[in-house]
DNA sequence: AGCCAAACCTGACAAAAATCAGGTTTCCCC
DNA sequence: GGGGAAACCTGATTTTTGTCAGGTTTGGCT
């Protein structure tokens, strides 16, 4: 991890940079501090208690829990633009998480200090980041939801879903990032071996395509269906 | 469902109530809608777009979503000083969700547009609600990685936790609120026959007691055993 | 190039959990 | 007090899912 000279932060991509007057904006320059880091590297680790916000400028993030032996559980992807580390604005108890570059990425930080002091004088950056939270909170209401009611199939072809979308795709629409099973698993909530087999099954079928490390879902429509059975 | 004459809110319950400017209060007191429902009545459902925030001022509610046919999930249990109707402060898709009363339950609403405005006059509003949802979505985060990884028993047990102290206990210890084995199941996001079979047997263990349509939790520490093991 | 770890692959098996199909009891409403 | 719906109870069965125990391949590092 390092520091970074060149490329920082341009102001103008994360929820704080976008809603503060402008002579907050120097304040921000000021308080940030940038780093990198590279591929597989972690960000915060469950030991430690994580102080302040990251905004993560470019990159891609998994934001995850260990869970008994050899398990993790992924709670969520995070790419430019999004926020990591709610807990910083909790007081008291939080639960231990983890953050890993999937891709270099470049975030920065700002400490509770100042993020205390940002709420106060910007009245608009308080109502982004409830507004921020309260989608969160819906979108992980709908994931509790399926999480509980879908079985193992319908969750691993969300997670492939949720994937594309967040991490994106490239021009022949493999996902841009690859992803390992162990990963999907991971957020689908289920082990290595269902995923497995549900991928295989699926690229016989044709339903998915798997070229190596990238994968691509071919017949969104018979995938998607999979699902739509279960939200019903 | 009735308007209140009697015993309104007495403005001192809620996080409205308590972040707002005293001046402010009169125009709560003004703005809300006091709403009585009886056990089992509606508050909303899942066709309707919610409007605003309903502030529980006494009684008991579940936060449910019918899932397929027949089953149900519930998202949580709310009671007295508890906010229902997040989706009020995020704007767009808002999927459905219905919350019924548990017991008698006294609430007041208030539309978004006195909300909007409150904000605008409230920081401190703001700043609490922000609060607020950074916690909520903390449980969430939980309970998603709960739902995920472990097994039905240790869920099942996890919500005879959640229910005592949400709901709370009476002098004996029984739940305050006796809760079907049905809407046990839709927390722990399994069938009602797996609830009745562990049940039936912690019952007989001695680990609960039941009596009629009360449940109470007697050995605390072997029952908080069967999720502990899954949290390490 | 060789080594190690991580990821990938596969089948057999066991356990967990859901489903089904019958009941009985309780409670509320008329 | 009678009728019906909802909740409660139970065992047998099937499906789903996880576990185990072996592999192979890949990719980075020295």
């Amino acid at each position: 991890m390092v520091t970074a000279k060149p490329d920082p932060c341009a102001l103008d991509r994360c929820v704080l940079c976008r809603c503060c007057n402008p002579e907050w904006s120097e304040r921000v320059a000021k308080s940030r501090t940038v780093f990198h880091y590279e591929k597989g590297q972690d960000i915060f680790t469950e030991g430690k208690v994580v102080q302040g916000l990251y905004f993560i400028y470019s990159g891609a993030v998994k934001v995850h829990q260990s869970w008994g032996p050899g398990n993790e559980f992924i709670l969520r992807f995070a790419v430019s633009g999004d926020v990591l580390g709610h807990r910083a604005l909790v007081s008291g108890a939080d639960s231990p998480i983890s953050a890993t570059a999937l891709e270099r990425t470049t975030l920065c930080h700002l400490d509770n200090t100042f993020l205390g002091a940002t709420i106060k004088a910007n009245p608009s950056f308080a109502h982004m980041m409830m507004q921020l939270y309260a989608t969160e909170l819906q979108k992980a209401e709908k994931r509790m939801r399926d999480l509980a009611m879908m079985p193992v199939k319908s969750r691993v072809a969300e997670t492939l879903f949720v994937i594309r979308e967040v991490l994106g795709s490239d021009a022949e629409g493999y996902f841009r990032i690859p992803v390992t099973r162990i990963d999907i698993a991971g957020y689908a909530g289920t082990t290595y071996e269902a995923v497995f087999r549900l991928l295989t099954a699926w690229a016989r079928d044709g339903l998915v395509t798997i070229a190596g490390k990238k994968i691509r879902i071919n017949e969104e429509e018979k995938l998607r269906a999979l699902i739509q059975y279960f939200t019903l």
